[in-house]
DNA sequence: ATATCTGCAAAGGATTTGCAAGTGG
DNA sequence: CCACTTGCAAATCCTTTGCAGATAT
C-alpha cells in the first residue's frame, strides 16, 4: 500500500478527511531528505500551491505526528524539525552542540542502554524520540 | 569555599559584578529541590524583593548557566527548567512522556552508552545534558 | 569614574487559535 | 447535508532586547 493510501485509510478510520492540502504536504515531506522546519516545508508547498497557509502546515504536521507519519525533533533551539517516516520506525539522533549536525543512529546500537534503564529504573525509554547531545568527530578534531 | 564566594570569584574573573539581585537569585535557586521554571523562580524572589524584574531572572539564569552553576533542561514543552548545580556535576535525566516526571539518572549508568557512541560514531556525548524520553514505571503500570 | 546592571516597556518569533466561508464523503 | 477544514488575522507565550537611570568596584 502506498503512503498516500495508508494515509487516507488512517484518516478515514479517525473520521478525518483527505484534502488536497494534506496530500500536497505529505508529498512534499516525502521528497525531503532528512529533516525540515515547518517554515521551509511551507515554502516548498507554497511554491506549488500559493494559496496554502502556514497554519495548515502546522495543523497537518501535528496530525501526521499523531499517526507516526512524521517525527518531531526538538533541536534545543527555537525551531522544531520534522522528519518524514512513512512506514519506517523513528530512530534516535545524535546532535552536535558545536555545529548543529544531526546524525542518524541505529536503535540496535542502544540496546544496552534500554536494558540498563529498564533494570535500574524500571524506565522504558522511547529511543525513537531520543536525541543525544554531544560533539561530533569533526568538531572534536577542529578543537 | 561557599557557593556565594565561588560565584563572586567567577564573576570577578570575568569582569562581572555581584549585585544584590544576583545574590538573591543564587540563594533562591540554592533552596529549590530539583528543577524550577524561570517564572516560579521569579515568584519566589519577588516575594523577598518585589522590585526585582523577570528580565533580571532570565539574564541571571543565563549568566549562571554559562559558568555551570545551573543546568538548563529542555522539557520539550515550551518552558525551560533550571536546576541548581553549585559545584556538583550536571546529570542525565529520564523524562516520562506520560506524566512529565523528571528522574535523576547517574552518569555511571550510561558508561556503556558513551563507549558505544564513541566506538561506533566517534561521537562524544554530553551526558550531563542528556534527557531520555520514555515511560516511567508507574505510568507503565497505569496502562 | 565608568563599565556593568537594573527595571521598565516594548519587541520577537515560532506556534496556536477563533471564526466565517469552503468542501470532502 | 454537515462535520471537518481551510485561510486569514489576531492572539499566545516564553523569552529577549533597547534604553536611560542606578550602582558596584
Amino acid at each position: 500500500m502506498s503512503c498516500l493510501e495508508k494515509f487516507r485509510q488512517l484518516l478515514h478510520e479517525r473520521g478525518f478527511r483527505l484534502t488536497p492540502q494534506r496530500e500536497l504536504i505529505l508529498e512534499a515531506l516525502h521528497d525531503v531528505q532528512g529533516c525540515i522546519t515547518a517554515e521551509a516545508l511551507y515554502e516548498r508547498v507554497h511554491g506549488i500551491d500559493p494559496g496554502i497557509d502556514l497554519a495548515t502546515i502546522y495543523r497537518t504536521l501535528e496530525l501526521l505526528a499523531n499517526i507516526d507519519f512524521v517525527k518531531c525533533i526538538d533541536t534545543g533551539h527555537k525551531e522544531k524539525l520534522w522528519q518524514f517516516l512513512g512506514t519506517t520506525q523513528p530512530q534516535p539522533h545524535l546532535r552536535c552542540e558545536a555545529c548543529g549536525q544531526l546524525i542518524d543512529c541505529r536503535q540496535e546500537e542502544l540496546a544496552p542502554l534500554r536494558e540498563a534503564l529498564r533494570r535500574r529504573y524500571g524506565f522504558e525509554p522511547n529511543l525513537g524520540h531520543l536525541t543525544i547531545p554531544g560533539t561530533c568527530l569533526q568538531c572534536q578534531k577542529a578543537g
